[in-house]
DNA sequence: TCAGGTAAAAGGTAGCACCTTTGATCGCTC
DNA sequence: GAGCGATCAAAGGTGCTACCTTTTACCTGA
């Protein structure tokens, strides 16, 4: 936490307080109280407050103080919040937003892939696939799932939709995660290499459907493992 | 643009200016120059600054001044964002991302929203789905439209994910401007209101897989319409 | 070519005046 | 005496000014 700037420092602490319940919604801070409690100036402290108010973690009212807004009117796509989310007690709830989002837009991603990657992108995906199925059959664990990363952080970005191209981080985030998610079986898996590949050659050859048909493929098991989750009751953010 | 507060005239002001490419990327602001531009003082500066830093539209450095960031490093999600492109020049564009982000996450949201409605919000489905019939049998374009919206925000509010619950408005922005997208045929169609009539009833049902199956139904015309932009060129944002 | 000086510009501090809202108190009426 | 409106003080964010500190790009000169 040695922030380079004052600021930033006020931000994390109270950021991730907010984020993770640890200050309540509603409660009201002063800006007097947040100079006192980070030994800052006035000025920091509101920098600070304007940062976290466009995130919509707080309001700042006259007489009423900074008031922590509630989680539905949170940036949630925004990367500090991911990554308070994250690093709290609500990691499980904040993988599952994050892996039903990627269930979601992967298949179309790969599908405006297929129209739009350059010649530079369906080399690197031809090397992503290629190390899955060469680390995968070599029992390398970490390097194999270091090219599946790569794999799908390519698909999203040879999407050229800037939307799909932000939401890069959080995905990996999930893909990495797979294995809390229920998925049971072994993780390199035959079937597993031969999806990817098959995304990568309708990619390769501007065949969007099947891209996204075999896209669909390699994200099947993680939606059965998001099955168990369905009608869970604690789905509220927060 | 009254502000109520001095540093949203600002924000927004600046905002919209690097949003739209008036100014160019890699242009250096300083504070001094924008107390000047906007006659505030520097408290107002300062803090207005902090917001578009926030957004990732700006980085600020000792000695370089306040530096315009390419769009790959912008918070595309942010509503102000999102509401400055589609103010600008780069309308179209902004409305075929939304539209293509808009065609990856409303089926599986369908899906969720089947394991997920609650009664209020299946009635509210319900309710949506026969006014669209009324209306669009009564040609009445915009209770049509209107109630097509409340049926998609209602989806996306039923997935019960915070995050697909945060792209409502953008998605709900990508609906309402559809006629725009290559969507030549007569708007209100029997098969429009016979699909999002059987979304509503499987969602109801609890069926996700038919809830899926039928919002893609209403998606491929969508879909169709964007085919004719797919190999865009001018795919990068800004 | 490198060392050191210089200055630009953000970072940070301090403190004041002001505006809005809240809520308590006071006084008037019935 | 009870209720109701007016007034006033305090809280707390908003905005401004002034000034000092720190970083670092860039220039100068050996």
């Amino acid at each position: 936490m040695v922030a380079t700037v004052l600021h930033s420092g006020v931000v994390n602490a109270l950021g991730a307080d907010i984020v993770s319940g640890r200050i309540p919604v509603g409660t009201a801070l002063t800006l007097e109280g947040i100079q006192e409690r980070f030994d800052v100036s006035r000025t920091v402290a509101r920098e600070g407050m304007r940062i976290l108010e466009a995130m919509h973690l707080v309001t700042s009212e006259r007489r009423h103080g900074i008031v922590v807004q509630p989680p539905e009117s949170w940036h949630v796509f925004d990367r500090r919040v991911i990554r308070w989310r994250l690093d709290s007690e609500h990691r499980p709830a904040q993988l599952r937003s994050l892996t039903e989002l990627r269930i979601g837009i992967e298949p179309f991603a790969a599908h405006l892939a297929a129209a739009r990657a350059t010649e530079d992108e369906k080399d690197a995906l031809r090397q992503a696939a290629g190390e899955m199925r060469v680390f995968g059959e070599a029992g390398r664990l970490d390097r194999y799932l270091a090219a599946d990363i790569a794999f799908h952080r390519t698909v999203l970005r040879a999407s050229h939709n800037e939307m799909y191209v932000a939401l890069i981080e959080p995905v990996i985030e999930a893909v990495s995660e797979r294995p809390l998610h229920g998925h049971s079986h072994a993780y390199p898996v035959p079937a597993a290499m031969d999806l990817h590949e098959a995304v990568m050659l309708a990619i390769a050859d501007g065949d969007g459907a099947a891209a996204e048909a075999a896209m669909l493929g390699i994200l099947s098991d993680v939606r059965s493992g998001i099955g168990a989750a369905l009608h869970a009751d604690d789905v509220t953010a927060g």
